[in-house]
RNA sequence: GCGGACGUGGUCUAGUGGUUAUGACUGUAGAUUCCCAAUCUGCAAACCCGGAUUCAACUUCCGGCGUCCGCACCA
């Protein structure tokens, strides 16, 4: 029984080895938390992008768009991402432990957020505070400890704050617009991106899993919350999902129920957030993970972000334990309205129709411009409002009249007229809610070798082989030459080349050394298929073809095998 | 960021104030009709970076960077 560091260390050893994944920039020191994905590792990557993206493309009301990295300070003002990653720590002068400084003021401030520095500092004194972890009293200048990798947008002096963007969320939600033009206005629909995420971490532990610049792929589906969320759970009736829901009283304990009771009991919230659980669920097994070792976890309340209103995580277990490897979260309205706000557009809402219009037949008050204007000047504006909103119409003049800002004017009968309103209102502008996996992706990738890596033994000597799943091994084939001679060579080259035609098929063509050696490493880079050329091939133009999960083979022509692989059918003739 | 351990070919490692710096695996050129890391003969490939001490530093000291573990931070 190897231990999970063991495990790891093997592991990582082997994706240093052949080429898959390595810290970057070693040569030069290396940078922790920054890796590069080497010349099979970036097949991986691009394979699991690619399953990712036509995973959701194929529901048929989902786009895919591609933002800048590069984000203007304003917008993450917008979206809270400068306050929430612009949090202060404070270091304790007696023992150097550091806190955030918000967590330790929490029990003597509403909303600690919001402070600056030096009124964190304050608290802290004024309070007499202690350390936690050596109970002194003594406090650093508190620092803030920015996530977000700053940057400045202009080549010379002065330019506009920007950072590098914390998600890639954002992008479908400043896209919204377009996004919206695309689907003629009919929701639901939604938005997938993949791309680079940034967060400048205090301190990358635990090898790909805490990065500094990694791959997300976020989905943004847009809803209206008054339409009816139902789905069909038909599909997953007979799977038990692991969840682990909110404790509401004590202990959180994993319970295994179907998706579809699971929204039915309403340990699930909201279906649409049910709907993607199991969207997910497939997703990461269609690509080979172990289902065993997948479950949910839900926020517990005080966990979710303010916006939230239902939130799992999907972790997926591994020589770490169990990580969070997707956050599928209920966002409310939050994100658009938060852009709402902060730019004063009216692009970010949809439209809904009134089951039955509105008639409206009413009598207002309205203002005459003429007479009003030069009366109160700067007022006008105001008074204008305040007479609209009037719910009885004035009998008597002249009246006061009590504006939003606390003054009192007097109205007489010249300045306003009484106006019939009679229209049909057939529908309403609203903000639509969101549901959002967001997911890592090297983080699953991660998951899938470690699930997938298996350290066995062959005559006595350690044997590895990683069990891919074909959907995303970084190559689907190898071509081996028995002997690189009397023509074989050759003929094995032929066949790579038709085998490349093949569309979505890697082939690569390995010649050195004996043919046991280049199984082994084939399998220790996860090709499903080894075809050797030998000399009946010469003979009758059959080959062999090698499976790699039990090391079985078999003879089939060459024609045989281009056809199964054109059709993905390979596996039928074992 | 704090404390501890560590840093030698692609990988895993031995070792020393003066060495031609171990060994294994991998890789590679060739031999062998060679289907599961066989064998044989060659070849290539390393002391994290900077400073100090010293006639001489891969080795000692200091600083940096990195890795791992614990704390903290983060998800």
């Amino acid at each position: 029984m190897t231990s999970d560091s063991e495990r790891v260390n093997s592991l990582m050893s082997m994706l240093k080895r052949r080429g898959i994944i390595f810290p970057a920039f070693s040569i030069h020191g290396g940078i922790a938390g920054l890796f590069d994905y080497g010349p099979v590792g970036g097949r991986l990557l691009r394979k699991v992008q690619q399953q990712w993206r036509e995973h959701w493309l194929s529901k048929g009301n989902i786009v895919e768009i591609d933002s800048p990295t590069i984000t203007p300070e304003t917008v993450l003002q917008a979206s809270g991402h400068v306050s929430a990653f612009n949090d202060h720590a404070s270091e304790c002068n007696s023992c150097s432990a550091i806190f955030r400084s918000d967590h330790l003021v929490e029990e003597y401030q509403q909303n600690p957020d919001s402070l600056s520095g030096t009124q964190l500092d304050t608290i802290l004194a004024e309070n007499g505070i202690s350390c936690p972890s050596c109970n002194k009293s003594d406090w650093a200048e508190s620092r803030p400890m920015n996530l977000m990798f700053g940057t400045k947008i202009g080549a010379t002096r002065g330019g506009r704050q920007a950072y590098m963007r914390p998600e890639t969320a954002q992008g479908m939600f400043l896209t919204f617009p377009m996004i919206q033009r695309h689907f003629r206005n009919r929701l639901p629909y939604g938005a997938i991106q993949i791309g680079k995420g940034y967060r400048n971490e205090i301190s990358p532990r635990q090898g790909m899993i805490r990065q500094r610049e990694f791959n997300m792929a976020e989905l943004e589906y847009f809803i209206d919350p008054n339409a009816d969320a139902s789905h069909d759970f038909s599909k997953w009736n007979e799977i038990d999902f692991q969840l682990i829901p909110d404790p509401i009283d004590g202990e959180q304990k994993p319970i295994n129920i179907d998706i579809g009771t699971a929204l039915t009991k309403n340990i699930v919230r909201h279906p649409t957030v049910a709907m993607f659980m199991a969207e997910t669920f497939d997703f990461l097994i269609k690509i080979g993970a172990d289902p065993s070792r997948i479950r949910f976890r839900q926020h517990e309340s005080d966990e979710m972000a303010h916006y939230a209103s239902d939130c799992w995580d999907l972790e997926m277990h591994g020589s770490y334990g169990w990580i969070e490897c997707v956050g599928i979260a209920h966002r409310g309205c939050y994100d658009l309205g938060a852009h709402e706000e902060a730019t004063g557009t009216k692009e970010l809402r949809a439209w809904r129709d009134f089951d039955e219009p509105i008639e409206v037949d009413k009598e207002v008050v309205s203002a005459i411009g003429s007479v009003v204007g030069p009366a109160f000047r700067q007022q006008a504006g105001q008074v204008s409002q305040a007479l609209s909103e009037l719910e009885t119409i004035p009998t008597a003049f002249p009246f006061d009249l009590d504006l939003n800002d606390g003054n009192v004017v007097s109205i007489d009968d010249s300045m306003v007229e009484v106006v019939r309103i009679q229209e049909t209102i057939r529908g309403e502008w609203y903000l639509p809610h969101v549901v959002e996996p967001a997911f890592g992706l090297d983080r699953i990738i991660w998951h899938l070798l470690d699930h997938g890596y298996e350290m066995t033994s062959k005559e006595g000597e350690e044997y590895l082989i990683l069990h891919l799943s074909e959907s995303v091994a970084p190559y689907e084939v190898v071509v081996l030459p028995l002997f690189e001679k009397d023509g074989m060579g050759k003929i094995a080259k032929e066949l790579q080349c038709k085998l490349l035609a093949i569309n979505g098929i890697g082939v690569y063509y390995d010649g050195t050394r004996s043919i046991g050696r280049r199984y082994a490493r084939a399998d220790e880079i996860g090709v499903p298929w080894a075809i050797t050329v030998d000399y009946e091939s010469m003979a009758d133009g059959t080959v062999t073809v090698r499976r790699r999960d039990d090391q079985s083979q078999i003879r089939i022509s060459t024609d045989d095998l281009i056809h199964h692989l054109q059709s993905g059918s390979l596996a039928s003739v074992f």
